[in-house]
DNA sequence: AAAACAATTGAACCACGATTCATTTCTTTG
DNA sequence: CAAAGAAATGAATCGTGGTTCAATTGTTTT
């Protein structure tokens, strides 16, 4: 016999893997999903069509699986900040705020983590996410306490709030909002979550 | 010379192009955009699936169309019902009342028309569509008066606060909901929506 | 260096479903 | 009824892009 894979094999394996992740992300933060297809993957990551295959079963896979990975990101973020909050109106403050600036610095993967048309297990994983947002909102919200409304509905209807008026924002084919516009748009959406929240 | 399209011929091609359009309705109400092959519209049509292209250039112009004739009909309900509220209370009310019930009797519809993945043009059509419920609901909290923040935005949020409270609900692969379930969420919307207008 | 095995390549393959089009069937008029 | 023009048919075509795989290249051990 004459070869075991090794140390060094298994870190280059690795450190390929991420390559094609790395590439992944990129085609889809440049021109969302419907731009990732494998051989755009491949020629960002420096490889061909076909060895993509020694590390994911399909490009289906391969998108959940660094959908998942960015919408895990998003929600530890969001997770994270509404965790610091004490007050009803805080959460509905931080939520908005880092919701509408993270989309807006990143629109394209805002858009395609939100709302391009994507393959059917990216949208399972789509769905995950939406339910995550809503279970850390949920859980702060319940932690400071204070809503006769179930704290999951509230939750949800804020995601679903600040998600609808990005709608229009996040739309490639929009130019850039302006400074104000944000700005007007975040005091707009807290105001009206923090009125929700029965918070003055 | 012989022929001329006459009277009859011409109500025919019109009552063909209604079939196919109501085959179309019928095959997505029932399966979904996914499951509206140019083949299974057809079956559904009683013709030939090349029979489709005398009346539509295209299956997306066609699907686009059937679309657009759902969206506008659901449209026409929410702006009648919502012109119909004195205050911004009523204006909540019936917005989450009309916009729920209507959704959870014909969830394979809703779920279309809100949710499913679709091809582009289609997906324009949608766009469109929320923007006109915003634009109802909007132009009917201006007409009340009362809000500081910009009734457009408000809207939108009473839009995506219902929307994304129905997402797990009309999932194709969950079970028809119970009427207790569709109740509280009704009253909680309506709470959560009421209370973000600054009513009590 | 040679054997043994794994990874890489990219062109060929394939699945899928929309679209086309030669042929047939229907309508109308003289 | 025959001629002329539409419409209907459905099997063949086509485009697209994911996936496979035989051949090649790379890596490890003796």
């Amino acid at each position: 016999m004459a070869y075991r894979a090794t140390q060094r094999t298994r870190a280059n394996a690795e450190a390929r893997r991420a390559g094609i992740e790395r590439a992944t992300r990129h085609v889809i933060a440049r021109g969302g999903f419907a731009s990732a297809s494998v051989a755009a993957v491949a020629v960002e990551a420096d490889c061909s069509a076909g060895s993509i295959y020694t590390y994911f079963s399909s490009r289906d896979e391969l998108l959940r699986l660094v959908f998942a990975q960015a919408a895990g990101h998003e929600l530890e973020v969001i997770a994270g900040t509404v965790a610091e909050a004490a007050t009803a109106s805080q959460i509905a403050e931080s939520t908005v705020e880092v919701f509408v600036r993270r989309a807006v610095a990143g629109r394209r993967l805002a858009h395609a983590l939100l709302l391009e048309e994507v393959p059917e297990p990216v949208q399972s994983e789509r769905l995950r996410l939406r339910r995550g947002y809503a279970a850390a909102i949920g859980a702060a919200l319940d932690r400071v306490g204070g809503t006769q409304i179930p704290a999951e509905v509230v939750a949800r209807s804020i995601v679903g709030s600040v998600g609808e008026n990005l709608v229009d924002i996040l739309d490639p084919a929009a130019p850039n909002p302006s400074p104000t516009e944000i700005e007007t748009l975040i005091r707009a959406l807290t105001t009206f979550t923090r009125s929700a929240l029965g918070e003055t």
